[in-house]
DNA sequence: ACCTGAACACCGTTCAAGT
DNA sequence: ACCTGAACACCGTTCAAGT
């Protein structure tokens, strides 16, 4: 059934260094990094970088790729098992996900509405994930229950926000407040 | 003792359509719009856009001028009277000014702590009256007593990134949520 | 005193030509 | 099947020459 076919060795040898070049570019100049200087770090030319990935979103999905299964093993966990602080957990693990790369929360939230993302499907199953911890919050009494998942998908993105303008302390305390406004009145 | 000289006719006019042309243009594509095309739209060459405004947060902090005052006459205010509710007015106000433009919310961050910055003092100032205003909520008893005015900044940075990256309802909701955990337990 | 625009360095994106 | 790099369009910034 499958139609893949084995790379070339010379265009897998390509993907790999370019992959590598653009996280250390992306980690050190933020994920507007020159593509042209990601190129030329990983020792090729120019239309290469495209051929492997026709957008730079493509690029950054493709970075993402490893780090998203570790997060929806993580969520997926907290939701089976539900235990104390699942929602808090759940928040700040979103959050430095998208932290990853200064200016990615940007193009996270831009990719939840965006069908054509190649980051849409990952937002999506975050927001997903949210919805059912917020549910599972609600059902045992430890939030108010006016809080939806769009509350946690705002929260997370405004605390990446916050990391990459402020400081990571001003995200956490933040969080705090958020998640403290958003408990259940004794 | 002033050493001001009346500018050269043709330099205010330059000064002027530069300023309404770089508002146009922040306004409808963001703080980061081409200089060269705000240079083209007043119909002047490049380098008297640079004559002007040696930097672009030059040109922002001129364009911010007028909106500063109004601002900064609520602030005062607000710390005068001390009504009801008058940090939610506060943190409303400096979310709805931080927005703006769109990436003028990161530039403000930034001025905080950037000496150089032309936005500077105009930061400074809005910090202080954030803290004045927690000052007097916390005495009044109406804000938990850990409350800091960093708390104020962060929360109308988040706020006015919320706008930006999802929107307004979002970021309205957020501030009603952090307020409500930063209010005094009864 | 101010304006002009060429000059330089850089970038995103495409695509014909190569291997 | 993949890679190359020239080509095009665009931008930030400076500065010598003009008026």
């Amino acid at each position: 059934m499958s139609t893949a076919r084995r790379p070339r060795a010379d265009a897998r040898r390509n993907y790999e260094r370019l992959l590598a070049e653009a996280d250390a570019a992306f980690a050190e100049r933020g994920i507007g990094a020159s593509l042209e200087s990601i190129a030329r770090g990983a020792g090729v030319a120019i239309g290469t970088l495209y051929g492997h990935f026709p957008t730079r979103r493509a690029l950054v999905g493709a970075l993402l790729r490893e780090r998203n299964e570790a997060l929806f093993e993580l969520g997926d966990r907290l939701v089976a098992d539900n235990p104390p602080g699942a929602l808090a957990t759940w928040v700040r693990a979103v959050t430095e996900h998208a932290s990853t790369y200064s200016g990615l929360a940007a193009l996270l939230a831009g990719g939840l509405d965006d069908e054509a993302s190649e980051l849409h499907e990952s937002c999506l199953r975050m927001a997903g994930t949210g919805e059912r911890l917020v549910a599972l919050a609600r059902a045992s009494g430890t939030l108010r229950p006016d809080a939806t998942g769009a509350d946690i998908t705002a929260l997370t993105t405004a605390a990446a926000a916050l990391r990459e303008d402020l400081s990571a302390a001003a995200a956490d305390r933040l969080v705090a407040l958020c998640l403290d406004g958003l408990a259940r009145r004794p």
